[in-house]
DNA sequence: AACGAGCACTTGTCACTACAACTTTTTCGT
DNA sequence: ACGAAAAAGTTGTAGTGACAAGTGCTCGTT
């Protein structure tokens, strides 16, 4: 078969499109001009024209002619990440996103902010999102600001411009809102609550009671998810609620670490995620305190070191792949029918047992 | 417009696809022989089958013949409720998943255990999911079993004959596995976790702390979620989580209540759902109890008598239409593509205030 | 100046023809 | 009797021609 007709101009008016050479108001050359142009019969044109019309490039009208529609006029994507290089989370989801967006025959616009002070990635945002709007963007994924005082009122202000702009967003990660509120947008992530009940029920099951949770002082909406979670989890067993003690600090704050030590004299910690668990390793030890033997840590993520460090942290998998692909879906679907109910939609996270949550009570105790 | 050649032609064909006149091993009639037998052209038989392969009723191979898809000989949907009658969640549910086949050429099995014993429903159901499995239906919109025992096994021998016939089956309401295991289906349904905290906090908000979570001895990993929610809601404020008590019997139980409320002396209950509460409500008067003003209610569902009851039941609405259409769709989509990630599509559940959870604390005390 | 008829142009539908590419069946030569 | 070639059938591609249905503009009449 291979390389007809029509699929030629097929392609090569999704080419034209693509380029900007047809204006959305105005009409493209009508089926005659364009069958004397290619040298084709109308038919091959009008062939040619119906794939585009299926694939949501085109719309026609008896009597005036033949549109480029607002999908097929800006076959654009936008991607919006507060930093790739700081965290272990984005690489592989933007990876997968231009992956997915190029064999969509979209193009990818990335807005990467890279400030280090996140003050200045809030702003830093908020420009891309108008760049995107300016170039007309058929959808945008975005993740939302973190680590900042007033984090949800920066989201608002960046997606308010894209909302002004009718431009459909799906959300990665988790929402900006803290639960039970939503944004009202879609939100692809993974449960946070089920991943934090995983990680103090695998702790619970060793026989641990005493679980705090560490989280930094500006935490995202996740990670108060997670927290619900580990409540969830050891209050489904009566007593267990009552020995739940919240660390909330940066996890190289030795002085608050030691106090904290002191006083609760936990047995596990279940932090905000991967990289707090390494850093709060590195605390305990400088106190004196072993990972697991003396202290029990699980972590969030499972980032790429987090099976290489000493000890190998158990942690709730992340699956970004999957995360892309599922966002990416859903933002073509609302591309395609912006009337979609705004839902969030959650995958699995499987807990990874490593060395950092220890063994069994019991069987430590005869060693 | 209105009714042209190739359209009542593409129609004719479904209808003789549907009535199975074809079997999916040999080929439909020829183009030809279609053109002579509808008397109309080649060209119109052409574009009527275009338009057939587009919606994914039939494949053609140059040379053999055109063919009906697996898809195409079954277009028939499952539905399977444990009693569409006992609860008031299923009949709009019904309703408009019946709606959605209709519109998109399928018809519909309904699969409704009617019997007033839970355990005979189970075995009810089990036949239901081998009929549909028989009549090769295309996927299947499954309720869990609930209220039974063992129900976890009862639900995962159901599905196991639909794993087999691979079948693709989207779960409403919400998964049989307790939080936070996944029984690796698609699950659509409310946030029940986000439910409980809107429940509670909007207690909190009131000024109310002794809040205390009713739920049936057997009772359904929906209400498990929410008691969660109603937990994490609590900690979150810090020493309120210590108020939290279980109330872990039937809303009808006037001694078990009696003796819950003298040992804990709760403010408010929070029930599994609103039949649940609607019990407790009238339990509670025959103790002498008033609702609002000596104990306060908040229920699950916003059943439609939930605002016709007095006083007034504030409850968490349940979009049953929503999760109807966004399941619906959500199953075509996996038929269309069976290798997609299984996940849990959530919908927003608002807190609707009525009157039994009463009036700000402080504002109280001054009457 | 306002209005309407007509005209030019658009897309939508339909018919017929021709051939290419491929598969299955039949026929014919060995 | 067997195998290869031919024939007959299938879908896929491409062209031509015709008319229907709808839009917008122009021109001429009132």
């Amino acid at each position: 078969m291979g390389e007809t007709k029509h699929r030629t101009l097929t392609d090569a008016l999704k080419a034209e499109i693509l380029s900007n050479k047809y204006a959305a108001s105005r009409a493209i050359p009508s089926e005659t001009q364009l069958s004397r142009k290619f040298r084709v019969s109308r038919t091959t044109v009008r062939k040619a024209l119906d794939a585009l019309h299926h694939e949501g490039w085109i719309r026609s009208v008896r009597g005036r002619g033949t549109f480029v529609t607002r999908q097929g006029a800006a076959r654009k994507i936008g991607l919006v990440v507060p930093g790739v290089s700081y965290s272990e989370f984005f690489p592989p989801i933007v990876d997968e996103i231009s992956r997915l967006t190029r064999d969509s025959g979209y193009t990818l616009l990335l807005g990467n902010a890279v400030d280090r002070r996140p003050e200045a990635r809030a702003r830093q945002t908020i420009s891309f999102v108008r760049d995107f709007a300016a170039e007309g963007v058929a959808g945008v994924v975005y993740q939302p600001i973190e680590m900042i005082a007033d984090a949800e009122k920066a989201n608002r202000a960046a997606l308010s411009v894209l909302d002004a702009a009718e431009i459909p967003v799906v959300i990665i990660d988790s929402d900006f809102t803290k639960s039970p509120h939503r944004s009202g947008y879609d939100v692809v992530g993974i449960d946070n609550v089920a991943a934090g009940m995983s990680a103090a029920g695998h702790l619970m099951s060793l026989g641990v009671t005493k679980i705090h949770f560490q989280s930094r002082p500006l935490c995202s909406a996740s990670v108060n998810d997670r927290r619900s979670g580990v409540i969830a989890a050891m209050s489904s067993s009566g007593a267990l609620a009552r020995t739940f003690r919240d660390f909330k600090a940066e996890p190289d704050d030795i002085a608050a670490l030691k106090a904290h030590l002191k006083r609760w004299r936990p047995e596990a910690f279940v932090c905000g995620n991967d990289t707090a668990a390494v850093k709060l390793k590195i605390s305990l030890e400088k106190l004196g305190f072993r990972v697991p033997d003396d202290i029990r840590l699980v972590g969030f993520d499972d980032v790429k070191y987090a099976k290489i460090v000493t000890p190998q942290l158990t942690t709730v998998h992340q699956p970004c792949e999957k995360i892309a692909e599922v966002s990416f879906r859903r933002l073509l679907s609302r591309i395609a029918d912006p009337s979609l109910p705004p839902c969030t939609i959650t995958l699995p996270a499987d807990l990874v047992v490593r060395v950092s949550s220890g063994q069994p009570m019991s069987r430590r105790k005869k060693l």
